[in-house]
RNA sequence: CGGAGUGUAGCGCAGCCUGGUAGCGCAUCUGGUUUGGGACCAGAGGGUCGUAGGUUCGAAUCCUACCACUCCGACCA
């Protein structure tokens, strides 16, 4: 992509509605415009980073056997009023009505409706388990959207539903939910650490909120040190390695404010591993039976005759909200640097000529270089202005490139002068750019 | 919803108190000089001052209502 032709709008100054970085840095690089209070509009810097989360979190969910469908944004009222949640959602539910009267909304969040399709075609226990999740716009009035995308009206959102015969079966999809989880926010470049949490308006009794660590987060956390060293390496789809691993992260404390204990937390975690700080909520997983297929009566025949309920949960991840939360976690305000995760970077790598009006050797090399690039897997920009070094490099360290070339007079023949964001220069071979960008391509 | 603010050019702001028809920096456009860490010179374009009323000879400025947005709080997969 050249600068010149692309659509990135970037501010010299930080608008002044934005206090914290993740928004700083949205506006100011022009991944997105704001529409209306707590809407936005995604522009292709934006875009770009949110589908390629996207594309991670769907890798991970087909990985459990999940399968992929799409429901719509806007909902009948019928079904939630035999849940009983059209009374109980409250002034955060967007309620709308079409030109023949009848009510309608814009969905929060999809447990009716996906119970709905589910009991209207599948009758037997012999269907079971099924794991269907959608990545679809979900939209709650909140009450006072803030911080940009992170506590927005309308969102991006992967969101899950299992459906099992019994609760033993449940707590396996539940399980391989939380294995997806914990792998889907690893190649995203994140810690979340999951946290027993409450089930607020979804319900249920069992639920984990996975947490990623940020100053500016709004969930205080208290936990354990000890469960920043764990991780899911070895853990397979089986149920016995399934429970392992949440008993491995359940012997440590850690929990919202919602489900702290004072007592607790000092009985359990010792003085020197206890962190009291402020996290970022990018995934909630739920455990619910059948506080909606019950009244809504979506059961199965079982293999005696008789029927039963299913067994529910549901399982969600913010994704436009991740794109913040990467950002929460990644950008360095102070020194306005940004640095993508190379799963989720709007480029690889950013090409930097220094200009001369009257010689294009520098912009020829550099085309031929991001060609070459290209024909690699590696997504390149180039800045092809005619603004000055320090300019374009300060330009790119926003737009987040994890890796820089720049190419200029002091470029001698094959050598290039490249440098990993953060990281010392060094002066190495196109070949050899392309080869470590491809490994770390492939790594994550 | 309670409290506090803000609304003037794409972004950041001044002007308002003390009324006389709008200004600065950045960005944009033109020409030129530059180009190894946010360059310089010369010129140009862009705003019915959030909206609607009112007061006044005259309103960005004073008054009223409304709208939008922001912040604090309550709220929150």
């Amino acid at each position: 992509m050249l600068i010149s032709k692309s659509f990135i709008p970037i501010l010299k100054n930080n608008p002044s509605e934005a206090k914290i970085k993740s928004h700083q840095l949205m506006l100011r690089v022009g991944m997105i415009k704001q529409s209306s209070a707590g809407i936005y509009s995604w522009l292709p810097l934006g875009f770009k980073v949110m589908k390629k989360i996207e594309k991670i979190v769907r890798e991970e969910q087909n990985k459990i056997g999940a399968q992929e469908i799409l429901m719509p944004t806007i909902q009948s009222s019928e079904i939630w009023k035999e849940s009983g949640r059209y009374e109980d959602y409250g002034e955060e539910m967007l309620r709308i009505k079409d030109r023949q009267d009848r009510e309608m909304l814009y969905g929060p969040t999809n447990e009716e409706l996906v119970t709905d399709i589910f009991r209207s075609s599948l009758k037997s226990y012999k269907s079971l388990p099924q794991l269907l999740y959608h990545i679809q716009w979900k939209f709650r009035d909140e009450i006072r959207p803030r911080f940009g995308i992170m506590r927005c009206r309308e969102f991006f959102m992967k969101d899950a539903y299992s459906f099992d015969i019994n609760d033993e079966e449940a707590f396996f999809s539940y399980n391989k939910f939380f294995l997806s989880y914990l792998k889907t926010f690893k190649r995203l470049n994140l810690t979340a650490i999951p946290m027993a949490a409450d089930t607020g308006p979804i319900g249920g009794n069992l639920s984990h909120e996975f947490i990623i660590l940020a100053e500016t987060g709004e969930s205080k956390i208290f936990t354990d040190k000890r469960v920043f060293d764990l991780n899911s390496d070895g853990t397979n789809l089986e149920k016995k390695s399934l429970e392992d691993l949440r008993k491995k992260y359940e012997q440590f404390y850690s929990v919202t404010d919602e489900k702290f204990n004072k007592e607790e937390f000092e009985k359990q975690v010792s003085e020197q591993n206890r962190l009291i700080t402020k996290g970022i909520e990018v995934g909630h997983i739920f455990y619910f039976g059948d506080k909606y297929s019950k009244p809504m009566g979506a059961s199965v025949d079982l293999p005696g005759g008789k029927k039963d309920f299913v067994k529910m949960g549901s399982y969600g991840i913010g994704v436009s909200r991740l794109v913040g939360a990467i950002i929460e976690a990644k950008y360095d305000e102070k020194n306005e640097v940004m640095k993508w995760p190379i799963s989720v970077a709007p480029y690889d790598i950013a090409i930097i000529p220094m200009m001369n009006k009257n010689d294009n050797s520098i912009l020829d090399k550099s085309n031929k270089i991001s060609l070459e690039l290209e024909n690699n897997g590696i997504e390149t920009i180039i800045d092809d202005t005619d603004e000055n070094l320090s300019s374009k490099i300060k330009k790119m360290n926003l737009i987040g490139a994890p890796y820089q070339i720049i190419i200029g007079k002091k470029t001698e023949g094959e050598i290039l002068e490249f440098q990993e964001v953060g990281k010392e220069p060094q002066k190495i071979s196109l070949k050899e750019i392309i080869k470590i960008l491809k490994e770390q391509k492939v790594k994550n």
